[in-house]
DNA sequence: CTGAAAGCGCTTACAG
DNA sequence: CTGAAAGCGCTTACAG
């Protein structure tokens, strides 16, 4: 069924019909209700593929996370797709795996589809080879990165300070008292090791030892290493963990070593995601208050759109939200 | 940037170069790795809303869940996205709403977006509205139907059988000797409604009464309700909730209360989603195979695409993980 | 107020 | 092995 169907049922031309879809003004009233009674009894939908191809727009966002498993991706992913939806722009949402190249495949799927703007959510996404396929294959869109940066001219920021984060919750733990604070590391992205470097300046400055280990970012990773931990050095008083996934099933493991958390033990997990507060004990935890990073995503995006040369970069810092782990 | 240019550059038609692109033969080799080159340094992608116009495809999958957030509709999303990216295929995932009118309103984007097969994840979508949104926008494509069913020819459904679920688990605290095993609802969608009648038959066949209570499935609901629940029925003995979620939390009152688990209450949480295991105590839940839902619907919705006449209705039969609180 | 025609970026029969 | 032409379903200047 096309306009031409629509028009032949209502004895009048498609550049009619068309008018009538898009409500342009100068349609007589009878012609107009005539014509939008026969789209609606036909169940007729214009097809956006055509539309967008007269006028070089598809309407379309491009969404690109690591896994939308993830809450912590969902959140930017979400915010986005109901403001655009509001808009009149669909959403893709692509899993774009954990590998460069994988990425940089999507960056060029997205350009394919003639998305009008795209955001990458985390800092995975920040690498040389997702950079250059930005460069090369969406040089004049509009792209938002959540948590990374790249040194283009087309691409805005919002950024969380996680090396801020991670130092206050160091040093507020040595405030209160603890001397032996570890820290669990996930996988290496450019935030993971910003966490990491709040961490070690954190160390410095509260003049205390490093103790840094690293996991995949798992459940069971960050058990597994939390017991390395505790036997490696008996003396950690602290640890905080760069997710609360772990640090949620890092306290199951201290609990079941028969140390007391806070007593024995503080632990801090990062992000404040629904797992912190569910826990049991409830988990403290550096808020990298997500739902502003997405809001400003959308917001910084919707401006973008609208202004071509807009280009900026945020950054939001996190803050402690203390519950009874600490 | 068009196969025009591209064909300007290599001296050569638009056929040609459009023949080089689909890896059509007949192509002097000369010609096509030229051609192959250009389009390379050019950074060059075609235009799927160009190409999808001709050839009558979209190749897009359109799948809709009320809120990706949920972690309980991602499953699904993401196994589809993943598979269907793999056989060329962009995947739109839409946040529908809970209300009717937004999700009807979401099958007519799908539909003037021209995806070749829709994927609706979750019972809530079971109403008269959206039945007739797919029957009069979307009859001639394949639609999985994850967790609910239409009596439409080209709707498949892949069913949890939440029913029979709920009735397990009510049976077997029966059988441990738990005598007022109450229950704990989500909002009233179909599944929600099969969860119920588990529960009620269960009763009846174990002659016990009937403690069936409300909430809105948030983890703060789940809470409140399993605190009016202790204050009017302080014999439950066990509780049985309809989202992993509120089992948390209910958990977390129940221990408030100065009430043990599982020693004075049992508890049962339903989906095993990532919280149950997770939590402290570690929750026995009602495991609704998410991950063998949403294969299935990725399987059925492949064969689908293939075969037009293709309709199926599978079944899933939940099973009991019990973990430290029953 | 309405219609005929051109064109968006592709693909594909047809011709050579 | 390659090209000219028509057509996919729309929109929009132009003409009336």
């Amino acid at each position: 069924m096309t306009i031409y169907d629509i028009a032949a049922k209502a004895g009048v031309s498609a550049s009619t019909v068309s008018r009538v879809i898009n409500a342009r003004p100068g349609i007589k009233k009878a012609t107009r209700e005539r014509v939008e009674r026969i789209i609606r009894e036909s169940n007729f939908s214009v097809s956006e593929a055509a539309r967008g191809l007269v006028n070089q727009t598809s309407r379309m966002i491009g969404i690109l996370v690591s896994d939308i498993r993830n809450q912590h991706h969902t959140e930017g992913a979400y915010m986005i797709e109901q403001h655009f939806l509001r808009l009149g722009y669909c959403s893709m949402i692509l899993n774009a795996g954990e590998d460069p190249e994988s990425m940089a495949g999507h960056i060029m799927i997205l350009a394919s589809r003639r998305v009008e703007a795209a955001v990458l959510i985390g800092s995975v996404f920040q690498n040389a080879l997702v950079e250059k396929a930005v460069r090369d294959y969406m040089p004049h869109i509009p792209v938002i990165f959540q948590n990374g940066e790249f040194s283009l001219p087309n691409v805005s920021s919002v950024l969380s300070d996680d090396e801020e984060g991670t130092f206050a919750a160091v040093r507020y733990l040595h405030i209160r008292g603890r001397r032996s604070a570890a820290y669990v590391s996930g996988p290496e992205t450019p935030s993971g090791s910003r966490k990491i470097s709040g961490y070690l300046r954190a160390c410095g400055e509260c003049r205390q030892d490093e103790l840094l280990y690293f996991c995949d970012g798992t459940a069971e990773g960050g058990a597994d290493v939390t017991e390395k931990l505790l036997a490696e050095h008996p003396e950690t008083d602290a640890v905080v963990y760069a997710f609360d996934l772990m640090a949620v099933s890092g306290s199951r493991r201290i609990l079941d070593s028969r140390r007391r958390i806070p007593d024995d033990i503080a632990v801090m997990g990062t992000d404040n995601s629904p797992f912190s507060s569910l826990a049991n004990p409830r988990l403290s935890t550096i808020d990298t208050r997500l739902q502003e990073l997405s809001s400003l995503c959308s917001v910084m995006l919707e401006r973008a759109l609208s202004d071509p040369s807009f280009r900026e970069k945020r950054i939001i810092t996190p803050s402690l939200v203390l519950r009874e782990t600490t």
